[in-house]
RNA sequence: GGUCUCUUGGCCGAGCGGCUAGGCACCGGUCUGCAAAACCGUCUACUCCAGUUCGAAUCUGGAAGAGACCUCCA
């Protein structure tokens, strides 16, 4: 089935076609590592890792690159372009690779939680310099960069003036930008202000540096990407990812810097995540509106009635479609928490199924459709409605309210093994060493309570069923017999 | 100010011109000692105005509201 990707690039949905057959480049802008992971931080991770689960699903040898950003954001202009980690470590007295090692590893930690796997490489900006360092050079050379007080700054006014090209992604119209840019503190370097920091000169107290040609200094904003995504990937790769804020200048940049270093844009399809939002607005960094992950698996942070499980928040996710805002709300996160109970309990109790002579449900059609889902720009909210409808067909067969043969029954199990678990992600969430001996406890103890309801102590069967409760097993009195669940 | 996006039922969220999205909540029923779970059934929609069309949530124009980017941000 031909895969349709939304290209930000065109602002259309496109036949993916990759460079090299059956292999894919895929490159996306991982985190800055200077403080926790938040909600923001799940969506591109879960988004791109659904991707590269679909890819290789499909067949595609993938390589996926996500980067590490541990250096060469600004602060901002007015602070003499200190260093963000640079910062942080001088507030907390620690040395900058110190904090950018921590975050790093919470981060891959909350991942890991959330299932995301990890990238095949996850390259750091500071392992990258001399990378970086190169790629200034050729821009140079190209003419579309200019040497001031020992920064380097790329020359945004003469690239689009010769290539017409700032601009392509974002839709941005450059002489509008020229009128409408603020006026900031430290541009007197600049020719112009929209031109952007290849290299940027580190002040004297600036403790993050590196030697180049110069100054000793730091990369500029943009070009951590450009170096990675070119060493590892090639000069041109496949799909380039991302979250919409991200677009611009960012991406915008990076297209401009490949064009001059290169010759040509760097990669062919441009996807970008749209953001989470916390009451209507954009959760993130700048405006402290945000709730780590952390706080979502504890249920620490104020606005949290409870704690939210790293599946919750996966499957959360994955009910819109990635290029959506999606709204937080306790009362969302509880809805997918039930609601992801309900399709885990079903797909668990397709074991409890017997098979009939006669079938009255169809599941080819249900996988067709979700392959058609998924080929359609890798719309999840649409394969989750089909896999509750699976759910629904294996309850009412428990119930019997449908019947189903072998060979179906052994193709439902292997839908729901695929779609659940390898292609969204989508992991049970009670697996644990001591798992058969809890099960033979529970068991024991529904034994006993069976026992009191055959006498009709219904005060010491309640009594036990109240007590596993508080302790979140949860009792269910079915037709067929007890089954139990942890809560 | 510039560029762009969005507005769906109690909540979240699909939908891209005709055909039930789905989840959660609510209500009624079956089952149950009672409850839960499950099943059956029911009820709430497309911000407003005008147009195109046999037919519009879906296309066009206008209005109102919300948001994103333009500054580090996923």
């Amino acid at each position: 089935m031909d895969l349709y990707i939304y290209n930000t690039l065109t602002r259309n949905k496109e036949l993916f076609k990759p460079i090299t057959e059956d292999h894919v480049g895929m490159y996306v802008c991982g985190p800055t590592v200077y403080g926790d992971g938040h909600l923001g931080h799940a969506r591109p991770a879960i988004t791109f890792d659904i991707v590269w689960r679909y890819l290789k699903h499909l067949g595609y040898k993938v390589r996926y690159v996500r980067n590490i950003t541990d250096v060469g954001h600004l602060e901002n202009d007015a602070d003499q372009g200190e260093d963000k980690i640079a910062k942080k470590a001088r507030l907390e007295q620690l040395e900058p690779m110190e904090i950018a090692q921590y975050y790093t590893k919470r981060y891959l930690d909350a991942m890991d939680a959330l299932n995301v796997l990890r990238p095949s490489i996850q390259p750091s900006a500071s392992g990258h310099i001399i990378e970086q360092i190169e790629i200034v050079k050729k821009i140079l050379d190209s003419g579309y960069a200019y040497i001031s007080e020992g920064s380097v700054y790329f020359d945004v006014l003469k690239y689009h003036q010769d290539t017409n090209k700032y601009g392509i992604l974002s839709n941005r119209v450059v002489e509008d930008m020229l009128q409408t840019t603020r006026d900031l503190e430290g541009q007197s370097e600049k020719h112009n202000p929209a031109d952007f920091a290849l290299w940027k000169k580190a002040s004297p107290e600036h403790i993050m540096r590196w030697p180049s040609p110069w100054s000793d200094g730091f990369p500029g904003w943009h070009l951590e990407c450009t170096a990675m995504s070119n060493k590892y990937l090639g000069e041109r790769f496949d799909i380039h990812g991302g979250g919409l804020d991200l677009l611009f200048p960012h991406h915008e940049s990076e297209i401009a810097q490949s064009q001059c270093a290169f010759g040509h844009e760097p990669a062919n399809y441009w996807m970008h995540n749209n953001m989470i939002t916390i009451g209507g607005q954009k959760m993130g960094k700048s405006l402290g509106n945000f709730i780590t992950l952390d706080e979502f698996f504890t249920g620490t942070h104020k606005m949290l009635e409870k704690a939210y499980s790293p599946m919750t928040i996966r499957f959360f996710i994955l009910q819109a479609h990635y290029r959506s805002t999606l709204d937080f709300s306790n009362e969302a996160l509880q809805a997918a928490e039930k609601g992801l109970k309900r399709l885990l309990e079903a797909h668990k109790n397709i074991s409890k199924i017997n098979p009939s002579k006669e079938c009255t449900v169809d599941i080819k059609s249900i996988e067709d459709k979700c392959m058609e889902a998924m080929c359609d720009d890798f719309n999840t909210p649409i394969v989750i409605s089909y896999l509750f409808e699976a759910a629904t067909i294996i309850n009412k067969i428990i119930d019997s309210h449908e019947k189903i043969n072998q060979e179906n029954l052994d193709k439902l199990k292997s839908f729901l093994d695929v779609w659940i678990n390898d292609i969204l992600g989508i992991k049970g969430e009670q697996n644990s060493d001591m798992m058969p001996t809890i099960d033979g406890l529970v068991k024991m103890i529904i034994e006993l309570r069976a026992d009191a309801r055959a006498n009709k102590d219904w005060a010491k069967s309640d009594e036990l069923r109240d007590k596993l409760a508080a302790l979140g097993v949860k009792i269910k009195d079915g037709k067929e017999g007890v089954t139990w669940s942890i809560e």
